[in-house]
DNA sequence: TTGTACGCGTTATCAA
DNA sequence: TTGATAACGCGTACAA
């Protein structure tokens, strides 16, 4: 095995060809496994490169197969300056995460890269769409934050292999793996009537995305088939401070709440604030129920009652569809819907 | 502009240059912003570009430039297992994130993508080092979590332009940005002292990795200047579950405790359930001080007092080091150390 | 079964 | 200043 110095040229096919004593093109057919080849060949060819310490150069594959081995995880931001104090925000987000973390678990068994990427403006979206069509990546997996995003069309348009977490905002032919947000929330909604409170509200997060709008008609309409047609609601942008402040709006028109579903964790970990500010004990005085189950509902005092989201799973899904859309492109549409489970603990 | 069409053939140098009525290499001159063209000419070009919707190919270009304006995070794991847990626990922590993050906000700026690499095994290691020299990417941010590890090596041998995001365990010549991690257990240490612990013990992470060691060491000087020549120690993994089991056993062997160092949020958060299981209120009757000032810290209850740890802007500083590195190979191997400070909340 | 030769889309060299 | 033409490293028809 020969060690890397620093400066020296790269053994190509060409090298381990020689070495071998045989054309460069026999060399690359026993490296691709084709099966056309003299065992004994086979032998040589594979001490030649073990010997030369040879590596496949990807580019010049990929340049000529038009396969990358490569998906790319694209963030699909709305119209965002240069400055970006919200990205950070989104990464520091255990949500983040836990999405690469599903995706590598599928892709890293298959030998597939990750490459990450993110848009947000028009110049950035068509030059993404280009190279990706370039065959930059071989497909992605998007993950849309604005409510309305051109960028999945864009995509699907472009013939670029896609799977979305989440569905899309607009109607658009495209693979999404989501989760039933409408029976989450009503999951949360029975919980609370089920405790016995008798005047609920909800933290959401912002109506326009999609996720966020499922939770609201889901808990709504729960609320309403239990005779309670009109709930109090305070929007906040899904982070912790928003959750806080949030929860002292309804507090101030609602001071008798006694329970509240909150849209997600991050933003019940701030309800959980205002309300001890607010000298309301949780769960006696009021009730509280998160959305996610993510690390931070277990690390709340109390710990939340929350609605799992099985997002390492969700995420896995989506690499095992984008594999197979990318291997057969003729592929029917198709999405898949994970179901929500109401995790009890402490704060409702 | 042109609207993507599936399958239809994506233009080339060459089409482009078909439409201007110049040569392959003039437009190709022109798109480089190379000074020697007639400027009458560069509009025609342009104009060109934008009638076929020409989008350069990203790795033909690479093929000759051998340069992919890419630089790839790489997270170098033990010896891992196909099925690794802990993956995604390290993925669902903050800790990632706020790497990917701070490194995506210098990145951006210099339109370089970021990939995503996990590495665990020698082969793994071997053809990840291949595929860089091929010039899968221009150079590589790394993520060491085994406490030694034959990585850091491996690139800097083979000409990989490399940056650590903590010091390398071994005596490694390759750029790194690291936290005073002593400073910052000293910090700690001396705050607890400060509001009269007597009986102050530490949680730490795993004894061998540099960071983890490092707090430990300057933990201990620290308490031993103080005449605490010996402190009761608990290590954990940086876990919270861990963090959790690592107090009841500090707490059972030292009942009379009443201020721990716990080395980050995430086991502090842990230590603090622990200790409410004991019946024991913090602060009163033990003081906790953590590490990382990460999000769970303002969101754990009491709130962490805690030693900040700049890792977004570590993570960018690393970027730009690893960009001056690129771009100058020959510079010398430099060290950029961040000087944690201690952040008083309600814990201690 | 193996080798020859061409093409993938660029950039870079060298004449003109 | 511009245009042929040769790389870059690889896969793959096609021929042998």
């Amino acid at each position: 095995m020969q060690r890397g110095r620093v400066g020296e040229r790269l053994p190509t096919l060409e090298d381990v060809a020689r070495v071998a004593g045989v054309s460069r093109a026999t060399v690359s057919r026993v490296i691709n496994g084709i099966r056309n080849v003299d065992p004994q060949l086979h032998e040589v060819v594979w001490n030649a490169v073990g010997q030369t310490g040879y590596v496949p150069n990807r580019m010049a594959r990929s340049l000529v197969t038009r396969r990358t081995g490569t998906v790319a995880l694209i963030v699909s931001d709305s119209e965002s300056h240069d400055d970006d104090p919200f990205m950070s925000r989104f990464f520091a987000d255990p949500y983040f995460g836990r999405v690469v973390g599903g995706l590598m678990s599928v892709l890293r068994r298959s030998g597939v890269q990750l490459a990450l990427q993110i848009v947000g403006t028009e110049d950035g979206r068509r030059r993404l769409v280009g190279d990706l069509r370039n065959g930059q990546a071989d497909g992605v997996v998007v993950l849309s934050l604005p409510a309305v995003d051109p960028l999945p069309g864009m995509l699907v348009d472009g013939g670029v292999p896609a799977v979305m977490i989440g569905r899309p905002g607009d109607a658009v032919p495209v693979d999404y793996v989501d989760l039933a947000n409408e029976t989450g929330a009503s999951l949360a909604a029975e919980h609370l009537l089920g405790r016995g409170c008798q005047q609920i509200g909800m933290i959401s997060g912002p109506a326009e995305v999609p996720a966020s709008s499922d939770r609201i008609s889901g808990f709504r309409r729960t609320m309403a088939r239990h005779g309670h047609g009109w709930v109090p609601m305070a929007a906040g942008n899904f982070t912790q401070d928003s959750g806080e402040s949030a929860m002292r709006t309804l507090l101030a028109g609602h001071p008798d709440l006694d329970g509240v579903f909150v849209a997600n964790d991050l933003m019940a970990l701030g309800a959980l604030l205002a309300l001890r500010d607010a000298g309301r004990a949780v769960p006696d005085d009021v009730a509280i129920v998160g959305f996610d189950d993510s690390s931070a509902a277990v690390a709340a005092t109390p710990a939340l009652t929350t609605v799992r989201h099985p997002l390492e799973d969700m995420a896995a899904e989506a690499a095992r569809l984008l594999l197979a859309r990318i291997d057969d492109p003729a592929m029917r549409v198709s999405s898949v819907i994970y179901e929500p489970a109401l995790v009890p603990r402490q704060s409702a």
